[in-house]
DNA sequence: AGATTATTTGAATACGTATTCAAAAGTTTT
DNA sequence: AAAACTTTTGAATACGTATTCAAATAATCT
């Protein structure tokens, strides 16, 4: 690779010249500044980033952890960060949630240095919190949030998962399943606890394998409706925490000769944009803006990293709706 | 931030002692490996990539330009893609083809230092190829291919063209649309010769409005859709180029009212794994094998990468075949 | 023990850029 | 034309690490 002392030995100047044509053209004198031009078009320089990182203490990069792109969710939400960041001339590195030990990730995620860091895969009481507090980067969390706060953006989980079960109820239904992920995250506890309450407030009590926790592979997805189904209590309307895993659900069901909703109601959350596909014509429980919540922790992701100002908290909960389509009937 | 120096001070050392316990502990002593490890530990030391990038002259990091995720197929590659890079201790930044003007693009691109480099995004034609040539700097195509060659993985569109167009003959279609992408990239310009080829060879004349290229949102298939059925004369069967142009179809067409198979006859090209979803149930034509094209891509760009040897062309073209489902149906 | 060999160490340097600082060259003012 | 500024320049240095090389220390052999 070609040099910026090259270039000057190319075009009779220092180096220190080169480095000011590349940034700030205006400090140096027309004929070093096309002499130099000439060079870099001449022996194809290009400055080097890591050299230039190493003095700026800039990479002018960020880092995204990720929920798996088999939630279409995460693939909206990946799609905003990296096009939002490219418009800020930051690079994004994509990673994605380790569910089996995230603690290893983290490891891996650091060793590489960056600018900023937006996260969905944090636990309530993930020490991993504290540990980037200590590195002292920016950082926004979305989707989920930590017990200690930090800057994050959500919906509102309790609320979400209220209607849901207001919605089922609503229709009559009393038997009603739950399928979603580790608890341990603020989404899923928030969702859980929202329709625990209503459901309870109602008077209702579910037997216990009409509560699915899981991975949320459509792997295992189809295990736990599998089992659910199985058993001679069924239940007549399933919550599935996530649009993801409503739809694996719905593959499920059709896939067996079960008819939705006829046979049996679903539920989702999220409204993720295949939710409202003519296929699925999915109810669901989710935000309505124009702005996912990736789009949102990126946008002030930027403005923690631009602004030398101390920033406020970042604490953004948005109000969820249900979106009622075609998965969901009156029992 | 922490750096070598100041832990060889605390330990009592030299930098070049704590450089030695962080890539060979074996080669310093017992004692003092121990007392730069407390260092380390009582500093909270982490090792700044970035220097070490400079010196080493590796980033540990790829660059990826893929193809938009809202088309499923680029989830898959995607997902195989960043995770199988980590596998192998690499950090991928992931970029998406700029429709527009990938020019730029990849000047962005190419600001920032990595590895190797994996795109999707190539023109038959496309001047970048002489650049990255050029800069010596190893990458593997996949999905397209350019006319000089190169390392490249793909299918054979060609024959998973005709494949599509015999499927649908066979069933005793004659007024066959097509609708694809930008003709300019190998894969829509393959799928669209084969086609065209099998129907020609039937003696098969299509109206010039069942012929439409665009972009490949949901936004533009919806319109290159519409206008057709606007027409008096209509297709009794599409060819959708990709999956995920046919899934946005099956969303236009259900919205309509149209019922498929009956009403028209849907077929898709990738087999993603949406396709075989109990709410699709898309016939299509792809290729059945455990690994996608985006796996084989980072496999043989990790080979590039990391053997010494003069690596020999990477060629690869995997044979389609079709997967009969529920969207294409006997005229 | 003395000689030889092996291991461990730190000083110096390189990686490629940006920036500071003082000197040089060029401009304007009187 | 000298004095006072302004602009332009290059040498030197810093960023934080890995590595080379020679010196110092420890271990092994006769």
């Amino acid at each position: 690779m070609v040099s910026s002392k090259e270039v000057a030995k190319h075009a009779g100047v220092s180096q220190s010249t080169v480095s000011r044509v590349m940034n700030d053209p205006s400090k140096v004198s027309k004929v070093a500044r096309e002499s130099v031009l000439r060079a870099i078009e001449e022996l194809n320089y290009r400055p080097n980033s890591v050299a230039r990182s190493l003095v700026n203490k800039k990479t002018k990069s960020i880092a995204l952890i990720s929920g798996p792109l088999h939630n279409p969710f995460f693939v909206e939400t990946t799609t905003s960060i990296i096009n939002f960041a490219k418009e800020y001339g930051y690079h994004t590195n994509v990673h994605f949630e380790n569910f089996g030990d995230n603690m290893s990730l983290y490891k891996d995620v650091l060793s590489h240095k960056f600018d900023g860091l937006i996260l969905s895969s944090i636990f309530y009481d993930d020490p991993i919190f504290e540990e980037l507090k200590k590195l002292d980067v920016p950082f926004v969390m979305f989707n989920r949030k930590h017990q200690s706060g930090g800057h994050y953006v959500e919906i509102d989980n309790l609320a979400a998962g209220k209607l849901a079960a207001e919605h089922l109820l609503k229709l009559g239904h009393r038997d009603i399943a739950w399928i979603g992920g580790d608890l341990r995250t603020t989404t899923f506890h928030g969702r859980y606890k929202g329709f625990l309450d209503e459901i309870t407030e109602q008077g209702i009590r579910l037997p216990e394998h009409f509560i699915q926790v899981n991975d949320t592979t459509q792997k295992e997805v189809h295990r736990a409706i599998e089992s659910m189904l199985a058993s001679k209590k069924r239940p007549t309307a399933i919550f599935a925490a996530t649009d993801s895993i409503a739809i694996f659900i719905l593959d499920y069901l059709l896939e067996k000769g079960y008819s939705v909703p006829d046979d049996i109601s679903v539920i989702g959350m999220d409204n993720i944009n295949w939710s409202s596909h003519h296929s699925f014509q999915l109810t669901t429980v989710g935000h309505d803006g124009p702005k996912n919540l990736g789009q949102l922790a990126i946008e002030h992701l930027m403005d923690l990293m631009n602004s030398k100002e101390k920033q406020e908290k970042i604490n953004i909960t948005v109000q969820p709706k249900v979106f009622v389509r075609k998965t969901t009937k009156e029992l």
